[in-house]
DNA sequence: ACTATCAATTGGTCTGACCATCATTGTGAG
DNA sequence: CTCACAATGATGGTCAGACCAATTGATAGT
């Protein structure tokens, strides 16, 4: 019953990194399941023998990496989940803005991505998911004629992101939804522009979806892309050119 | 000269949340550039008018998330970098060990991605690169014949690495890494296994590839992986079967 | 039995201090 | 004068103890 174990000696330049992968470990050798409930701060300090200053930098890690979230008040503390898609996401986007990620490598890969996902999506689709995937299309194009902008973008991308929660693929759900968010945002940076293209596009693509033939679909949506491609990079070409390596 | 500046009242839960995402915000929109080097935290701390335990933490999710990296000693303190791929693929890795991502999973984005990526290699690759293939071809038969199970494992997953940074897209690289790391990781709680075709098919895929045939290519590398998956399964099935959803 | 209040627990922040590291500066030996 | 080396100061990393805010659960009062 010896408190204040001391552990093996802490290696390595910093205490809250050293935490943070001790308690990666226990999440990856399955010792901390999604759900479990981890020690109070106060607690956990005094466990690895270290402030709570250095602690509480570790666990901040893991809540930003999505593996764990933090709650207020008494029963509180740190929970592990399942919040790791989230830094994928953010992971990209920091990519995006740093410069990282041009322009044309976001469409390429767009493209790419987009028709993975619709030969799997083809596959496994039902009724219900192509359902919905006409009522999005339909409130896409009451906000194209209603002339909202924001809103169309929205259905827009909502359509792609539906098509990726189809495959049933995690991997493939949180790749595509980490590029779509790079892709909005790099949207909006572009304004309002004409896309009255894109509905009928999506009934011909639809037409070809329900019918379970992959190969047409991801060609009428992989038409459908380039054109967009174009627009947005022509678009772009305008508003600072030069850029072109 | 009034110190203690107060800024606008800090809205959202944590100060040092909204810290970290005031300069992100300065990240997006080209305030600070990769190279840039932001004050110490002393007198950072002073400017946003918190503590240096906010801020620090505030600095710790940036660099968690690869925006920055802190450096010590004088003329030290957190340097705009781009590291963000570090974290995308943390997060898939993440996401593995939590249950999220399963194997079958894994091996089907696994295959879908590295056609894409091949079909771009294949149009971009320059002598030099085909060279490099061929010598990860040989280091990894090499490893094979003296039963390094290791080293086999790192040159087989260099060889895909290679493939996608041949594509120069950032999003392509970023998200492979991620795929072949967590591929790793799942394949090193396989142990060895028999790979003897893994080199002939090497061989036959860099003849088409070579060649510009990315489809031969792709079908050539599609059939391996999909060997290869029955192979994990199998294994994997032996393990621990019932998750046969 | 129900409600309002209070105490305990826990995360979030603050303050001030000390240590380890590293670039700079100064200094003494050659 | 030059160069190696030690002192210095700035900076990140950690620590300790305190207080605040939110939440829960028990308790007292109706």
């Amino acid at each position: 019953m010896s408190e204040t174990p001391s552990y093996q000696k802490l290696r390595g330049a910093r205490v809250s990194d050293e935490i943070a992968a001790r308690i990666r470990t226990d999440v990856e050798t399955g010792k901390l399941k999604v759900g479990s409930r981890l020690p109070s701060e106060r607690a956990l300090s005094k466990q690895f023998g270290v402030s709570r200053t250095a602690l509480r930098e570790a666990l901040r890690t893991l809540e930003h990496a999505g593996l764990i979230r933090l709650e207020k008040g008494a029963k509180g503390g740190a929970v592990v989940q399942n919040g790791s898609g989230g830094a994928v996401v953010s992971g990209l986007l920091d990519m995006y803005h740093l410069g990282g990620i041009a322009p044309h490598h976001l469409t390429e890969a767009r493209i790419h991505f987009e028709s993975s996902i619709i030969r799997l999506a083809c596959e496994r689709a039902v009724v219900a998911d192509i359902e919905a995937l006409n009522a999005n299309i339909d409130a896409g194009e009451q906000a194209r004629v209603s002339g909202d902008f924001a809103t169309r973008i929205e259905q827009h991308i909502e359509f792609h992101r539906m098509l990726a929660r189809i495959t049933g693929n995690p991997l493939m759900m949180v790749v595509m939804d980490g590029v779509l968010d790079v892709m909005m945002r790099f949207l909006k940076t572009l304004g309002p522009y004409e896309n009255a293209y894109v509905t009928p596009s999506r009934h011909r693509f639809m037409a070809h979806f329900a019918a379970r033939n992959a190969d047409a679909a991801v060609a009428e949506m992989e038409k459908l892309l380039r054109r967009l491609e174009e627009n947005y990079l022509s678009r772009l070409g305008v508003l600072h050119l030069g850029d072109a390596a």
